[in-house]
DNA sequence: GAACGTCGGGACGCAACCGTACCGTCGTTG
DNA sequence: CAACGACGGTACGGTTGCGTCCCGACGTTC
């Protein structure tokens, strides 16, 4: 190719960022409002008070549109803080979800997408990388930290207690729907922790005594 | 209305029932590997190997064929049996929702439609009400039991209650979508018992705020 | 200030689906 | 055994959305 001549996109020629994040937003609220199976280019389009072209030329269609959506949002990797006790971490962890799935837009979007997930593989994808690596930094950071603190067993479970950590306030709040006050968190907090205590032990042989 | 001559319809003027029950499996596949979104009463239709006509004859409307659907499934109310301790209760409860969730079709309609409802009010009614009913039943007889006796405060949060006891299953199976092995419920219910048993003792006294 | 070249917008062809109207079929009823 | 009447199927107009093509507009570069 003799590109040699060429002399880079100037001008009008270029994309307009106005434009392009108009269209971010528009996705994402036509995402919530309508949910990806019915997410329709034009409608994004005329919500952003856009062309269709000007979608088009920045993503092939629509799936590369979500796609980059998520991995867009979904790349920000949660910060862990360290409080010094498993107690505090998961407190912390907790009103950080919360807070989250609070927002309208989140709220609606992830459970449309993780159910979408389940029946098509490039999302799915992107989205099974996205949640790994965040069950796995709550894993290893929050329990491991805890491990090294001797506040729980070396050869506890980490899929398990991701399990019990974070199902718990996704069920609350994106399935039941009931807010979840922050004045709650702590209790929840403390019975997580407890619950992680006995999933260390490994299966219940020993009966329970009050 | 001059109904008098009127006799009732009988011969071919029937419907009939094979028909009707093969649109219903068609609508749940579909439902299943399209979504509520992208479900077409075309489609359904053909994977039934049935006209249109016949469908719309029956239901007004794929709201009406889709709400008629999750009331039939979720109208059914689950067996709660007493295994005499809350450990044994819960352990059971935990198998017949992951015997449940195992399934593909169930595994993926059910987070669709928990989907789809945060935006359709008429199916957020049908599926919140049979949800509430769940949830009271897991809360008023479970909790309710362990209450009795004496395993669990009698001033426990039923709300809290369920999201411990639900949560974990349900994001295991639909949202991480890892299988949960049977030999995995029981420490999964110890650890539930115990957290249960932190989760009623209070918020953490020092700060309560709305 | 003229040339450049991509920009956004509107229009187009194509496909799928909705909900309805009509038509011949068929089993029961009297 | 004839009349009944709802049955299932086909065909139809209308709507919506996809992805593409062509056009005039526009801001930078030389």
């Amino acid at each position: 190719m003799t590109t040699e001549k060429r002399r880079a996109p100037a001008g009008a020629a270029v994309l307009r960022g106005e434009i392009t994040s108009a269209i971010r937003t528009a996705v994402m609220q036509e995402l919530a409002e309508v949910g990806y199976g019915r997410l329709s280019i034009e409608a994004v389009a005329r919500r952003a008070g856009v062309s269709k072209t000007a979608i088009y030329r920045r993503w092939r269609s629509k799936l590369d549109l979500v796609l980059d959506m998520v991995s867009a949002v979904a790349g920000r990797n949660i910060p862990l803080l360290d409080t010094g006790s498993l107690l505090g971490d998961l407190e912390i962890l907790l009103h950080v979800m919360a807070r989250a799935l609070r927002h309208r837009l989140a709220a609606q979007i992830i459970p449309d997408l993780l159910a979408e997930a389940a029946r098509n593989p490039q999302i799915a994808e992107k989205l099974q990388t996205a949640l790994d690596d965040y069950q796995q930094a709550v894993g290893r950071i929050l329990i491991g930290r805890a491990v090294e603190r001797g506040e729980l067993s070396p050869d506890t479970d980490r899929r398990a207690a991701v399990d019990l950590i974070v199902g718990p306030v996704y069920w609350r709040m994106a399935i039941s729907r009931a807010p979840l006050e922050a004045a709650e968190v702590p209790r929840m907090a403390a019975a997580i922790v407890a619950a992680l205590r006995v999933a260390c032990l490994g299966p219940a042989r020993d009966e329970v005594e009050v």
